[in-house]
DNA sequence: CGGTTTTGACCTGCGC
DNA sequence: GCGCAGGTCAAAACCG
């Protein structure tokens, strides 16, 4: 069973970003390509089988590289209207993966304006190892969000509910 | 006391 | 068949 999975640059100095998910760590590894280790986190809920794999970009130590693998079965802790931010989101993506390849600047393109991120924007020239992309299941995407510690405000749920919208779309 | 994090060991897949 | 790299598990420690 392929798992809908996908990666995208955060620029964050906190491995630790605050999706609006819970997750629990059960693994660590060092990879060779970075001089950071590689973290492994679950969906803490039973139900939900999503995997999150958190990897700091060895080139831009500000950038963690975050890796989804799987789909949330229900919404984010602490935001119930975490659907909502499926709109926000959905065009986005798909956007994203019907132009892939197209003409972007890569400069700061705020498609998008969220509590946690104050904008996302598609490196074109994204050449970078991101180890899981192949197919275009994936989407390459550079998110400059602001160094959140933890505790979310009230409204997150940033990129869970995006997995099951892209999902929709693909499959 | 429960849940989470840490860390080493173990297992599997792939390449040589 | 062996070695390497990646991924997962599990026990102990730690924190709230």
């Amino acid at each position: 069973m392929r798992q809908p999975r996908f990666a995208f640059m955060t620029k964050s100095e906190v491995d630790h970003l605050e999706d609006g998910y819970r997750w629990r760590k059960y693994g660590q590894k060092a990879v060779k390509n970075s001089p950071f280790p590689r973290s492994y986190y679950r969906c803490t809920n039973s139900k939900c089988i999503v995997k999150k794999r958190v990897e700091r970009s060895s080139e831009d130590p500000t950038t963690v590289i975050t890796t989804y693998e799987g789909q949330h079965s229900h919404h984010s802790i602490g935001f119930p209207r975490g659907g909502l931010i499926a709109h926000y989101e959905a065009p986005f993506l798909a956007n994203d993966l019907n132009n892939n390849s197209s003409g972007f600047n890569n400069t700061h393109h705020p498609v998008m304006t969220l509590p946690q991120v104050s904008s996302i924007i598609r490196n074109p020239q994204f050449n970078e190892p991101v180890p899981e992309d192949s197919a275009g299941t994936s989407s390459k995407m550079v998110a400059i969000s602001k160094p959140k510690p933890r505790h979310p405000p009230s409204n997150e749920g940033l990129l869970g509910d995006i997995v099951p919208g892209m999902r929709n779309r693909k499959l």
